[in-house]
DNA sequence: CCTTGACAGTAACAAAAGTTACACTTCAAC
DNA sequence: GTTGAAGTGTAACTTTTGTTACTGTCAAGG
């Protein structure tokens, strides 16, 4: 763990800090599709992400989702932060996009860590500010775009995280974490293809140039 | 400004601390309708909200608006805290709500009171906590809600921040707000109209039943 | 092979939201 | 009083999105 570790921090963490990481944290891994946490689940560690990416949901009333935004290597989430400090249940839903490595680390050291290591103040707070601009990205996309433009950024994103052109994912998929239908994704879609910015087959979507 | 600090904040901060936030925060008092902070300015002080409101907004490409949520009294703004430490330009606007008094801390004290009081992370997680939860909510809106259903969330926020069941808002302010037109909020306060839950004035809005 | 279920394409329609246009009212300034 | 700007009401229409329904295709398992 350690090495793993050293490879993602050290130029953020002091080496104390990162030895006291290596001593209480416990290593996880999870297969793509693993669900991490659930609505409503009390949170009692905090992930730091190693390797892999997870998405992050948020559901309505009727159990329907909304992708918010993905965790990456070196990232860590917000919500569990507050979570934790806040002793309240997770208000999102956490699900392993890839294969993913983390170190979980025990709540009652957060706070302690705060107070002691500077270096972690700062990744705190850099974290809240990451996750706080991409809620914005978020809300933007929601309220201020249509959804031929919203499923454009959603395709790009997703190459960017799975750092591959060819998306494995039904139509179905997709208009679940953007929170529409199938067949609007599916007209969409085919629409782009026409445009020659992507190539359709069954499972999975070549993107050529969005 | 003393007696001011201890009314809304001496059950959440240490004696030591408040007397460090009298001696370093400068009072500012703003009016209604004024500008705090713009979209790309650069912040150098936080602010603590001791009364009044503030409005968050975010801007899209066409200079258009949407309100993200309110600040209240005891509230600081966490967008401004990540801003400060950052060093990054404001990705929202602030305009006073109310006539609105607060204290402005420099952002050096920030970073060191964090380390050095407890009273004042927690303070600092939760109202990290708290704009997460309204992002939240924000976004709760905007995807899984229709504009009836968030026009009536709307004026019911208004009347709790206001305090008052009396809204002083044309239909355009509102249509700003809710980033839709003032044609389609004029026919769904019509709509409510007939229906016994509010009753429409020349720029105002009773509110009877929600 | 043949069946079955998941996936995708598409038409036709319905609902929600945005747009344009115009009439009418209020109110303050002249 | 007259004028003009701001605010509101409403109709008619377009665009976007969501819904329903049906078709065909593919791949795995019998």
């Amino acid at each position: 763990m350690l090495t793993d570790l050293k490879e993602n921090f050290t130029h953020i963490f002091e080496d104390a800090l990162i030895a006291e990481i290596n001593e209480v944290g416990t290593l996880k891994e999870v297969k793509e599709g693993e669900k991490l946490i659930e609505i409503g689940d009390y949170v009692r560690s905090m992930p730091l992400l190693l390797k892999g990416a997870i998405k992050i949901l948020r559901e309505d009333d009727d159990g329907d989702e909304l992708l918010l935004y993905f965790l990456e290597r070196g990232d860590t989430c917000a919500m569990t932060l507050t979570c934790c400090l806040g002793q309240t249940k997770s208000e999102i839903r956490a699900i392993a996009e890839l294969d993913t490595t983390l170190i979980m680390i025990p709540i009652q050291k957060m706070e302690e860590w705060t107070g002691k290591y500077k270096s972690w103040r700062n990744f705190v707070f850099q974290s809240y500010h990451a996750r706080l601009t991409e809620m914005l990205e978020t809300i933007d996309s929601i309220a201020f775009y249509n959804m031929d433009e919203r499923l454009v950024k959603y395709l790009q994103n997703k190459k960017k995280v799975t750092n591959d052109s060819l998306i494995n994912s039904t139509h179905q998929e997709i208009a679940y974490e953007l929170h529409t239908s199938r067949v609007v994704v599916s007209r969409l879609l085919k629409k782009l293809e026409s445009m020659g910015k992507i190539e359709l087959n069954r499972n999975s979507i070549k993107i050529i140039a969005l």
